[in-house]
RNA sequence: CGGGGCAUGGCUCAGCCUGGUAGAGCGCUCGGUUCGGGACCGAGAGGUCGGAGGUUCGAAUCCUCUUGCCCCGACCA
């Protein structure tokens, strides 16, 4: 391809809008436009990279077991309704209706369309299991788009759904996909980590996801640094400690006396007695929230939860402890007048008509402090198990850096930042029952398949790969996504010399297929090809320049490493070549 | 949906406070000189200042309403 009449821009600013790496290089290389909020055009360049992917992930798939088929866009509201998803979906869900006033939606996903696609297929545990995919586009109306293609509103994503007849099976072909998404993200040439998450409503099952590891990953992973246990922030364990019991201390109410001090770790500071001269230790502390909570028959509670002052609340694993439909923060001012104090001095002890979940980390523990539900006092000698009357033990606050591994005993907790750009999910008899998906066993009784599902975000992970693979110049593509291999900069286009040397080198790349793009720009200084070309990002930078052709040689830089080679350029064809076997 | 901000040529922005001829840099076109890390000179094209209403002799500028977009918190590939 020559870049002359290449459809593509290149950006010397930075477009006020972008705030990742990833999305100031795409839209500074000309790869990619906005049409709408999280909506986006992609250049020629930017789908070659997307279509390397894509077809990195069809080859894997398909040596996995898999089948691609794909499944409309656009979806009537009928088989939502029967999933029972289309009243539980929420706004992302962009629906709208057609000519004749019948309710439809865009895909944000298909679980019901290939459920309902295997049910009128499939009859017999003869013809289980089955795995098939797509690769499509996916609209989603979130909340907040942002970050060019690491959120968008549509996006491409490649789907699988795997049916089973029996959870054994299920749980088989889960282990196939996790092994095979490993395969296609080291083949990619990311660091990636499979890491444990919560999977949702859905209880009972299990799920990974795979995490590429970028500092402008949206979610926080730990991950062990001695065994492989490594859990996204939101679902990770920790250790419960088992310190010795300490000798109980009597329930000193009203103890500490702190007015006009907000927060409290200031408060500690000030909790001075003779035996805590410096203030109480924040580990001595502990604070309570105050949620409002929705079961799943849509009842509402309140709950206390009660963690040490120096943590934060897991809002995900209590609601999981709890096993609630949904959880929020109490209205303050609800609060309040259940407490009869000011935020800051809440406390458990003497709350009757609440139910609370303590935080295992304070199990055995005494000599807490904690609010005495009174403004300005806070109660010493706190005793969870003997001042709590109606009390849950659950592991509910934040897991931290340096944390010891909840897993095994070597290990302390690792931080890393990442963007999920796949999921591997079980997702049991969700869509099966509902929508009787069934087949007729061994001896002919008609049983629910088990099913299984398995995204990749392909956009995605081409914006995650950009933020992984960058620096101050540019993109530096992974070879196994990069556009094209080789980028042949002519410096002197309305030179015969080098025109000519080029048009040889063309014929031979053709030949050989080997993936080239050619700057032949005229009236574009050198400085301003090196730019573009770093910009770019493509994995082997070709120079042929009047210069070096003087003294019969021409250039070849790796965008990586920078290393530079001059060549004779009889060499040229050779070397290229070798190079060219280099990649997959 | 709450909180904050922005909207002026393809891009980045100035002008707005204090109403009176719509500007700069980059990019684009033409001519010339350059040519190994974003060259220079000259001449051009391109904007109903997001939209609607109002105040005024006069509105990019002041007022009201609206739309779009971005950022911070709850969703997910």
């Amino acid at each position: 391809m020559r870049q002359s009449k290449f459809l593509f821009q290149t950006h010397r600013e930075i477009p006020k809008d972008a705030e990742v790496i990833s999305h100031q290089l795409m839209m500074r290389s000309g790869m990619l436009l906005k049409l709408s909020s999280g909506v986006y055009s992609y250049f020629p360049l930017l789908l070659r990279a997307i279509k390397k992917f894509e077809s990195i992930v069809r080859e894997e798939l398909e040596k996995s077991g898999c089948q691609e088929l794909l499944m409309p866009f656009v979806q009537p509201s009928d088989l939502w309704i029967e999933s029972g998803r289309w009243g539980a979906y929420g706004k992302e869900l962009l629906r709208f209706k057609d000519r004749k006033d019948n309710d439809f939606c865009l895909g944000p996903t298909h679980e019901e369309v290939v459920t309902d696609m295997v049910r009128k297929t499939i009859k017999s545990y003869k013809q289980l299991p089955i795995n098939v995919f797509q690769v499509q586009t996916k609209f989603r109306d979130e909340i907040r788009p942002r970050f060019g293609l690491q959120r968008g509103r549509e996006f491409i994503m490649k789907d699988g759904y795997s049916f089973h007849v029996d959870d054994t099976d299920c749980d088989r072909e889960y282990w196939n996909m996790f092994e095979t998404y490993k395969r296609i993200f080291t083949r990619i040439g990311l660091a990636f980590r499979p890491v444990e998450a919560d999977s949702g409503a859905i209880g009972g099952s299990f799920t990974h996801e795979f995490h590429v590891l970028a500092d402008s990953g949206e979610d926080a992973i730990l991950s062990c640094s001695h065994c492989d246990y490594t859990s996204n922030l939101e679902k990770t364990e920790c250790r419960p400690i088992s310190s010795a019991p300490e000798a109980p201390v009597a329930l000193k109410q009203c103890h500490f006396s702190t007015p006009g001090i907000v927060g409290l770790v200031d408060q500690a500071h000030h909790m001075v007695d003779t035996d805590h001269p410096q203030g109480v230790p924040l580990e001595k502390t502990t604070k309570l929230y105050l949620m409002k909570i929705l079961d799943y028959s849509d009842k509402e509670s309140i709950w206390g939860a009660v963690i040490g002052g120096a943590y934060e609340l897991n809002l995900v694993k209590m609601k999981n402890a709890l096993q609630a439909k949904s959880i929020e923060p109490l209205d303050l001012k609800l609060a309040e007048s259940l407490t009869q104090c000011k935020s800051g001095f809440m406390g458990p002890v003497g709350l009757e008509k609440v139910k609370f979940i303590v935080d295992l980390k304070l199990k055995g523990q005494t000599g807490l402090t904690c609010g005495a539900n009174k403004t300005d006092f806070h109660h010493f000698g706190f005793t969870p198990d003997r001042d709590i009357k109606n009390i849950h033990w659950g592991d509910i606050h934040n897991a931290e850096a340096g944390d010891r591994c909840a897993r095994c005993e070597a290990g302390k907790y690792l931080s890393f930042r990442g963007i999920e750009v796949g999921q591997v999910f079980k997702l049991g008899l969700k869509y099966s029952l509902p929508m009787k998906c069934n087949f007729l066993d061994m001896s002919g009784k008609e049983k629910p398949m088990v099913m299984g599902c398995y995204g990749i975000g392909i956009t995605r992970t081409v914006a995650a790969a950009i933020e992984q693979n960058h620096d101050e110049d540019g993109i530096i593509w992974p070879e196994s996504i990069a556009p094209y291999h080789f980028h042949i900069l002519n410096l002197d286009a309305d030179n015969a010399e080098t025109s000519a040397v080029i048009e040889d080198l063309e014929v031979f790349l053709r030949n050989e297929g080997i993936e080239f793009l050619i700057d032949d720009r005229s009236a574009l200084s050198p400085g301003a090809k090196f730019k573009d070309a770093d910009l770019l990002g493509l994995p082997y930078r070709i120079t042929i320049g009047s210069k070096g052709l003087k003294d019969g040689l021409v250039e070849i830089r790796n965008r990586k490493t920078k290393d530079v080679l001059k060549i004779p350029i009889k060499e040229l064809q050779s070397v290229i070549y070798d190079i060219n076997k280099t990649f997959d």
